[in-house]
RNA sequence: GGCGCGGUAGCCAAGUGGUAAGGCCAGGGUCUGCAAAACCCUUAUUCGUCGGUUCAAUUCCGACCCGCGCCUCCA
């Protein structure tokens, strides 16, 4: 089987291909960097590095663009507010961003773009419409004509065709003459900031910098368009209508939404209390790895509950896949290859895949690990896990951590060096030896004050970080 | 009201027309100088409710109930 997403635009799981060769031209929706950004949104961030590694899994190349949206109502405000210049406010939550990624172990998308560096793309592609006649002026402000672009709520599966123009409805203070036509460019307005371009001043809306960048660097058509479901409508239906209405081509052949995650069973909000960024939770002395495995193993299409439970039965859960990983690398095994455990291994190989290829079921995948983890485990206790099996099974987890990416700890700061740890075990072990049992718990204890956990098997001594 | 997602053990969660993966927690055990760590075992006659189709339904159909999201900015 090859790997299938589900598709928003025809609500249906469908076999995934690039409309031209092996690269796939893919654009998702960033953040707005009014702010940190929160695990809410992190939530889309790292469903689209799961989407971006599975599909290099797949045997694909990836050019994949996403945005960052650094003109805005809030970002305006606040940057007034704190008297700073837009590009300053925003460089600083951006800066943040980028490193939130880093620490969440993202992929970096092949071009991270700005708003604000491509306007004038975008008053040319405003000023086609409007020669196109897809638009209407009011008030110095440009809207798109929702009426002009026949399968607009085709993504939403809205119909809007018992809306008809001419009914003047008065939204905001700008007036449109349909309740769902949008503004393309805004007006300026007194005390902020406005650019001077070839469709006049103002600044750009928020729907048009993803058509226009998404062409930019891609072309007409996407062959896939991913964000958080809540941007469907109106953002991604009205992505839709600008960019079909520019190039009359399709706009992406699939677009693919992950569900909100809620804490606690209700939404994030700064009132409730419940409103989470990285920096809150790594300040509570949750790791990163276990963030990253919390969001990733429910799958993207079902609600994600965020509870510190959850956050706790992920940290555990990696552990018990270190330990696995750390005990294949270190145990003596016999000669030999045990046809059994070496079918198993394949038979987790593959359902590993089978769950992945499966719309990104990580919870599927996980299984199959975990189900290998166990039988092998047992094998290892019983002495018929031989040395041939040790390879296939070390390649599972490898092809596991080049989705999860969780095995490996985050550096600590002023951590112990490897090298000390062995020399204190090796001091400890001369202690054994000795019947020195006081001496040797001492340095037991010392090891574990540094963070160093030392395990006592029938192998020897075996050690790992907390 | 419209559109969409979901209701499976204490919590998270997969799944199929043929009798419930996996993770966490809990309980029990193995190992050990003692521990720790690690590992193993056990844990849903039952899949929101009520009807229907079927030899057989958690899985299909219908109705209903409940939760969440979007419909205004939002991942």
């Amino acid at each position: 089987m090859s790997l299938q997403l589900h598709n928003t635009l025809t609500q249906r799981v469908e076999p995934f291909q690039p409309l031209s060769d092996n690269t796939v031209k893919m654009y998702t929706c960033g953040p707005t960097v009014y702010d940190f950004a929160h695990i809410g949104n992190f939530r889309t961030f790292v469903f689209y590095d799961l989407l971006r590694r599975w599909l290099r899994a797949s045997g694909f190349q990836l050019d994949h663009v996403m945005n960052i949206t650094d003109v805005d109502d809030k970002i305006i405000r606040n940057a007034v507010a704190q008297g700073k210049s837009l590009r300053d406010y925003t460089d600083n939550f951006t800066q943040a961003f980028l490193d939130d990624c880093g620490t969440l172990r993202l992929e970096r998308p092949e071009h991270i773009v700005r708003a604000t560096d491509h306007i004038n793309e975008m008053a040319e592609s405003i000023a086609k419409l409007e020669a196109d006649g897809f638009t209407y002026r009011s008030d110095g402000s440009v809207y798109f004509r929702i009426a002009k672009f026949a399968e607009y709520g085709k993504l939403s599966h809205n119909d809007f065709s018992g809306m008809v123009a001419g009914a003047r409805v008065d939204v905001d203070e700008y007036e449109k003459s349909d309740a769902r036509d949008f503004a393309l460019w805004k007006a300026p307005k007194e005390g902020e900031p406005n650019w001077d371009t070839c469709i006049g001043p103002g600044r750009p809306g928020w729907h048009i910098e993803c058509s226009v960048m998404a062409y930019h660097y891609l072309g007409a058509t996407l062959d896939l368009h991913a964000g958080g479901v809540d941007l469907i409508f109106p953002h991604h239906e009205n992505e839709i209508a600008q960019s079909e209405a520019l190039t009359g081509k399709p706009f992406a052949k699939f677009w693919v939404h992950s569900e909100f995650l809620l804490v606690d069973g209700q939404k994030m909000s700064k009132s409730l209390g419940n409103f989470y960024t990285l920096r809150d939770l790594f300040g509570r002395g949750f790791t990163p790895e276990s963030v990253r495995y919390l969001l990733a193993s429910v799958p993207y299409r079902k609600g994600l509950n965020f509870t510190f439970e959850g956050l706790n039965s992920a940290k555990t859960a990696i552990d018990r896949l270190r330990n696995f990983k750390l005990r294949l690398e270190t145990a003596k095994l016999a000669e030999g290859l045990n046809d059994e455990i070496e079918a198993k291994a394949n038979s987790a190989h593959l359902g590993f895949r089978a769950g992945m290829d499966d719309d990104l079921n990580t919870a599927e995948a996980l299984g199959a690990v975990f189900e290998f983890l166990r039988d092998a485990n047992v094998a290892l206790d019983a002495g018929t896990f031989l040395e041939g099996n040790r390879a296939r099974a070390l390649e599972l987890m490898v092809l596991f951590d080049s989705v999860f990416e969780v095995l490996t700890p985050s550096e600590a700061a002023g951590a112990i060096s490897a090298d000390d740890v062995e020399a204190l075990i090796a001091a400890r072990t001369a202690a054994k030896k000795s019947r020195d049992f006081a001496r040797a718990d001492q340095i037991r204890n010392e090891l574990l004050e540094k963070g160093v956990i030392l395990e006592d098997t029938k192998d020897g001594v075996r050690w790992k970080r907390k």
